[in-house]
DNA sequence: GGTGGATATGCATTTATTAGCATATCGCAA
DNA sequence: TTGCGATATGCTAATAAATGCATATCCACC
């Protein structure tokens, strides 16, 4: 039995965060940091990675602090001054953190894809 | 190996949001009027689910508005006038619609818990 | 035919977020 | 020892989002 939905179906797009958050409820590591980390490493730089992503510096520099005040010890070694100015690398606690959310990410992704189409399919009238 | 992210994991809280959007990425049907949906129809009434969930009636209107603009048919129908004022009541659509994001987000939610306790775990050094 | 209470909608105001500017610090290399 | 470029941080301006009025419309019931 097909529905009205049927003709928009494939106007629907779906889109979803995962973050964690402290007992307040306030955000301290979501999808949009977790690639921040990531870039950053991979750049060696803070500056860099803000460049890529279109992210200003003073803001990011921001939610890393929020991060780490969270935790209480640092994610990121910063390194000042010196021929290229500065860099940052994650500390093995960084690797950790970004390591684990990357799987749980990628676990997460491909549940709610298939859980999406489910529901598309419900919406359409196919089951 | 316990890592020292243990000492923190107790505080750490996990939050997610999955929403619906259009082709230009602008969010249609998220969590919130989700909820707001279900509890009008169980209430009959958008200005009694607004004041039990302390949201502007105004505010949420417009939702509603946006939500059936995108997919070009009414969600609720909507009786003004008579003894009580006014009323609010699902279509079959709405219902449809309710239903089929109600299994799509309590699969969600199951797969994602547990995704987070393997997270926290694997952040504790249990594995 | 007037009342009450909920739907319907514009608009001004307040509040929260984000962007952007300014400026200090650091340390290698020329 | 001076310059360069990135880290570090305060403060203000610009945007976006939500709140809060105000007001009109509708219609069963008395």
């Amino acid at each position: 039995m097909e529905t009205k939905f049927k003709a928009r179906v494939q106007d629907i797009k779906l889109d979803y965060k995962i973050w964690l958050a402290n007992s307040e409820g306030n955000g301290i590591l979501g999808d949009g940091k977790w690639r921040m980390l990531k870039l950053i490493s991979e750049k060696g730089s803070l500056k860099a990675a803000c460049d890529e992503l279109g992210y200003t510096y003073r803001r990011t520099w921001g939610n890393i602090k929020k991060i780490e005040d969270f935790f209480g010890f640092p994610l990121l070694e910063k390194h000042r001054g010196g021929a290229e100015g500065g860099s940052m690398a994650l500390t093995e606690e960084g690797k950790l953190l970004v390591k684990a959310f990357d799987r749980f990410h990628s676990d997460a992704d491909a549940v709610i894809q298939k859980g999406f189409n489910d529901f598309l399919n419900e919406l359409s009238g196919k089951e």
